[in-house]
RNA sequence: GGGGCCAUGGUCUAGUCUGGUAUGAUUCGAGGUUUGGGACUUCGCGACCGCAGUUCAAAUCUGCGUGGCCCCA
């Protein structure tokens, strides 16, 4: 921590990894010191903000009919195995609880839809309990054996879930597609983090699931990292737990069931990826723990106290304006030097910095310091809460905007397995033409992990992308539009 | 799933090849001088990842474990 013009040695884009880890560290995001593998602490400043977002987030739901529930964290062996593509897919990643006497054994939950379903066979009797749609948040538990790496891939991460019940497939599809609608509501347009919305090929949809649709991000070295995912559950995982209501007719039937996982702990390594830049992290304005950092300056002339304390009814007064506003504000008055502050706080990434001093009390306008753009702009100090909220606002869509145009070239359109190849190892996604994203395109999409180490990551959700000439892989006619890269 | 690198005060680091109780910086605590973009100074606290082995003697050599990082499939 020497002098240096920049807080990090580390360029994110030359040397993202690095820059990563760095990052996670000195902005007091995690400590890895807790010595379990993918087991992570996450520091006041890092809970700070994922509180914030699972706020924005749960409101999200609140606002779409959703209701909060709090489920245990153990999963009872029968329940657990009652699905036999779900345990197929979860069994190996779970933690069993082996101390815990009684008939069944426990399972630390890897997700929760084997907990939900057995109280929704209880709760839902008649059509008149339709639509229950009902959330938690919550941590889970994957006993991962690939490489763990802090909040992008760790063993236990922090999560909403969203169980939600239908009478009809229609309902339920709809639901998949409002799923999709608040990703780009709150992960993409409040968090600034741009996404594909991808239907998962037949061999890679969630467990259990008749089909997946995931939100694929883009890190700044070129990986995928998928985000929220949408589930349509299959009937005979409905059927599995008995779930079943009585229609108007009187009619037994079987609901439909969704299911969507937004994850705290892995947006918010998107969030820091995506926006920081090699002095720190850059936070979007609303889910920054803190909005303004105000440093005082100390007085010039001798008749004041150290610290800024001359000028602490001003700070004062400016602190509680702006609290009034709902502004997070905090007021570094501690002995460091005024540098300093200016540093740490642009490395926590505080997107706006009020300096005060006697010029300025005399002026009656403050210097305002913008973390992206690194501008100082003068504002009065009465106008500053307005001020505040316009910049803040501004703010946000700058990020967004730059965080779009990181995004936007990164799709290629590639022809054959050259092209494709060319794209992913530019750190690019390659769009083209495949066979097929039912069973039969497994082998294909095998070659692609094998040969070009890149997930097939499916076709568009939002989209009908129509499919020309042949498969790059097989030389099959082509049939739909897919999309990879490669992925964390 | 396969391969490689690494582990020394809170943090970073020298020492490891060639075995003899550990270097420097920073942080932290106390004091002084300072305060408009990472101040200076005095004093003080603080470490060899764990277990086993070899040896008169292990941070150093060997084995196993744990954790971190990187690459490949």
């Amino acid at each position: 921590m020497g002098k240096k013009k920049t807080t990090f040695n580390i360029s994110k884009i030359d040397n993202f990894s690095e820059w990563y880890s760095e990052i996670l560290n000195k902005a007091e995001i995690t400590d890895l010191r807790y010595g379990v593998k993918g087991f992570v602490v996450i520091r006041p400043w890092g809970a700070r903000i994922i509180d914030k977002m699972y706020r924005i987030y749960e409101s999200a739901l609140r606002a779409t009919g959703h209701d909060p529930a709090v489920f245990p964290a153990v999963i009872p062996e029968g329940n657990f195995k009652r699905e036999s593509s779900h345990v197929e897919g979860f069994a190996p990643d779970v933690f069993w609880l082996e101390s815990v006497k009684g008939d069944d054994k426990l399972a630390l939950r890897p997700t929760s839809e084997t907990a939900f379903y057995d109280m929704y066979n209880i709760w839902i009797r008649s059509y008149r309990d339709l639509p229950m749609k009902i959330y938690q948040r919550a941590n889970v538990f994957r006993n991962e054996t690939k490489a763990t790496r802090p909040l992008i891939r760790s063993r236990e991460f922090h999560w909403i879930e969203a169980h939600d019940a239908f009478a009809t497939k229609k309902d339920a599809e709809e639901q998949v597609q409002d799923d999709i609608r608040m990703t780009e509501e709150v992960m993409h347009k409040i968090f600034g983090v741009p996404f594909l919305p991808m239907k998962r090929p037949q061999w890679d949809k969630f467990p259990g699931a008749e089909y997946t649709v995931g939100a694929d991000s883009i890190m700044p070295d070129g990986k995928i990292i998928q985000q929220p995912s949408t589930h349509l559950i299959s009937q005979s995982f409905v059927k599995a737990f008995d779930v079943k209501f009585v229609d108007e007719k009187e009619k037994e039937k079987t609901p439909w069931l969704t299911c969507y996982g937004p994850c705290m702990s892995r947006i918010l390594a998107s969030i820091l990826s995506v926006h920081g830049d090699d002095n720190g992290l850059i936070l979007p304005y609303t889910i920054s723990p803190i909005q303004v950092i105000v440093v005082p300056f100390s007085p010039r002339d001798d008749s004041g106290e150290p610290n800024g304390k001359g000028v602490g009814d001003a700070v004062d007064k400016i602190r509680a304006d702006l609290m009034a506003e709902y502004i997070d504000v905090k007021v570094d008055d501690s002995d460091k030097r005024p540098g300093e502050k200016f540093f740490f706080w642009e490395m926590k990434g505080v997107p706006f910095r009020i300096e005060i001093g006697e010029k300025e009390l005399e002026s009656g306008e403050v210097i305002v310091f913008i973390r992206d753009t690194k501008e100082k702009i003068s504002v009065s100090i009465k106008d500053l809460p307005e001020t505040i909220k316009n910049l803040g606002a501004e703010y946000d869509e700058r990020l967004i905007a730059r965080a779009d145009e990181f995004f936007g070239d990164k799709v290629v359109d590639c022809k054959d397995k050259d092209t494709i190849k060319k794209a992913l190892d530019s750190g690019k996604i390659a769009r083209f033409s495949f066979c097929s994203a039912e069973k039969e395109g497994a082998e294909c999409a095998e070659y692609v992990e094998k040969e070009l180490s890149a997930r097939v990551m499916g076709t568009r959700a939002d989209l009908n992308e129509k499919a020309s000439g042949k498969c790059p892989i097989c030389g099959k006619k082509a049939s739909v539009v897919v999309y990879a890269g490669k992925s964390y």
